[in-house]
DNA sequence: CTACATCCTACAGCGACTAGAGGAGCAAGC
DNA sequence: GCTTGCTCCTCTAGTCGCTGTAGGATGTAG
């Protein structure tokens, strides 16, 4: 397994292959050599770079992160701060996430439990949905596109 | 405050003027009456759908949900079970997105904390976005684009 | 009458892919 | 040699829920 194919880098590495050609599309990969009949080849380097990239994604890092870190890591003689800082940033990320997440939790709990199981007229969720007042949380204060996205 | 110019509506629903324009083309909101010179007017039943798609969308709901809703709020004699399961699905949907990121944390704080404040050749986080088998946990078991958004 | 705010449509862009069309290359079996 | 079927190629458009911009029309206050 010197050099394959994207599709066994894919398998080997764990990220699919319309995503390779996306990520070199992108520069986080650099622009696979090609076999004669126009195929892109992988050697084992590429492979470390993907599962790095796959496991960086799979901490909820972006692309732009990853990029910075992946640079980061081609320098191996600097001084790691930069590394811990974006890895703290992505920390308090998702902790702000989490709390966000506890609060709508509790709220749509509370909701669900004000069901009557009658009819739509007497639905608790409904009412609830339909006027904020009744809520006891302040969860509306968060801008509505940041909530369940990045 | 009978009738209303889509400002207004904005102003007193707390949704965008643009996301009303939005929602009208997705059909979330009737397609409003206009005035002669071609702008749109909103009642006071506007301003409470509005008020109850933004409310439903701070919870989290995606705007398919919200239609459903939307629906189910308009035939107020029918079972309100579909309600109850949409707000179930939810919040079903929410706990898992709680636990993902709960292991997304400690994997990040363990990361951090092998930081070692030297050079990025030592550092404890590149070793650990390189070589997946350093982790604990299994959290790369999730896939990529679920764990952050939707 | 002139600023200025508000409104209109239409289209492009975000992030991180995914899906599909339409075609070419390649290995194995007949 | 030929067909079958898999892999690969490029390109485009779609996902979600908006946001931003361009370029214009309308309405109102001084």
């Amino acid at each position: 397994m010197q050099i394959v194919p994207i599709g066994q880098a894919a398998r080997l590495s764990g990220v699919k292959v319309t995503t390779i050609r996306f990520y070199e599309e992108r520069g986080l990969l650099p622009k696979a050599t090609r076999s004669e009949g126009n195929r892109r080849h992988y050697g084992p380097d590429d492979i470390a770079r993907l599962q790095f990239i796959r496991h960086s994604r799979n901490l909820g890092f972006g692309l732009e992160d990853i990029t910075a870190l992946l640079s980061l890591s081609d320098k191996p003689d600097q001084d790691c701060a930069a590394v811990d800082a974006i890895a703290k940033a992505q920390m308090a990320k998702v902790d702000r996430r989490i709390e966000q997440l506890a609060t709508l939790r509790a709220e749509l709990a509370r909701m669900v439990s004000a069901c009557t199981h009658g009819t739509v007229a007497d639905c608790g969720v409904i009412a609830c949905l339909a006027d904020h007042g009744l809520c006891q949380s302040d969860h509306a204060a968060a801008p509505a596109q940041t909530v369940m996205g990045d």
